[in-house]
DNA sequence: CGCTGTGACCGGGCGC
DNA sequence: TGCGCCCGGTCACAG
């Protein structure tokens, strides 16, 4: 499951890979294009599958970025700006081969769902396991509101009273504070892995209402949030099933982990519990976590 | 109008 | 072996 520090890893190593240069050709899958058919839109978004294989022919790849958990492509044709925009959901995944053999590991061969053939005749592959990911084409990103609604990243300097101001809002105060913390909206680029690591740390239990936390207390679980997506990003992100970086390899950030996952708690070796919140396992040692 | 809850999207992996 | 169910990030849409 790519959260931010997986996503960050991806565009670092897309940045020196694809940057300046241009696609020469698109390829979708069948896939892609039979879902199309039956009026869903599996992975490619908002456009017919053969319009967006048409569009990205020419298109030359001025920047990469990082946003929350959605990586952007910059491009841009006859002068003209555009961009295409990722999510990689659960399972997807860039690879930067000369041929398609060159993905070694055979379930994301299996799942290849876009291929961009490069100027240099490198072959640019997106590829998707469980299609919960997804490609979008747009002028710019208030075509597509989800996008301006993320709060700001966590690294930048309003992130955190952008945090404690949201908290403050009747919607939020009442909630659960690890559904808060993984709300984008509140929060960018934290999902479950690192929300359940950040209140481990913090000594907070998951469902603990919002309001019932001191702002000193709110502010230290952000640093800690912060500091531990930080540490993820040096670590190459967590590798939990799917997760690899650009070069087919898995993270170091899994080791590292002291709750998500475990069945015991590293500190007082209690059985850890496990509690359903917002829909999203929750695990938390019930001795260590108030 | 704003907020909340729910469904939809998927296939790997696991339990029975 | 085989089947059915669970899981999860995000959004759309219903209520």
């Amino acid at each position: 499951m790519p959260e931010l520090p997986e996503v960050e890893g991806v565009v670092r190593a897309l940045v020196p890979a694809v940057e300046g240069k241009t696609i020469m050709k698109v390829e979708l899958s069948d896939t892609i294009y039979a879902s199309f058919g039956l009026g869903k839109q599996c992975i490619v978004k908002n456009i017919e599958p053969n319009l967006f294989e048409e569009v990205m022919q020419g298109m030359h790849i001025q920047k990469v970025t990082r946003r929350s958990k959605y990586i952007y492509f910059h491009i841009e044709k006859n002068q003209e700006s555009f961009l295409f925009v990722n999510h990689l959901g659960m399972t997807g995944a860039w690879f930067v081969v000369q041929t398609l053999g060159d993905i070694t590991e055979e379930k994301f061969r299996k799942h290849v769902h876009a291929v961009f053939t490069l100027e240099t005749g490198e072959l640019l592959v997106y590829s998707d396991i469980r299609r919960f990911g997804e490609l979008r084409f747009i002028k710019k990103v208030e075509e597509h509101p989800p996008l301006l609604l993320m709060a700001p990243e966590p690294f930048d300097s309003v992130a955190c009273e952008f945090f404690l101001d949201k908290c403050a809002l009747p919607k939020y105060q009442n909630k659960p504070i690890k559904e808060v913390i993984m709300d984008g909206q509140v929060i960018s680029g934290c999902g479950n892995i690192y929300a359940t690591e950040a209140l481990f740390k913090m000594g907070i239990h998951p469902a603990r209402k919002t309001n019932r936390i001191s702002k000193k207390r709110k502010i230290e679980l952000f640093e800690a949030i912060r500091t531990i997506l930080q540490e993820s990003i040096e670590m190459g992100g967590s590798t939990i099933s799917d997760y690899r970086n650009i070069n087919g390899e898995a993270g170091g950030m899994q080791n590292r982990l002291k709750m998500y996952g475990k069945k015991f708690c590293p500190q007082c070796n209690t059985a850890t519990k496990a509690l359903s919140i917002g829909g999203r396992t929750s695990v938390y040692c019930p001795k260590c976590q108030h």
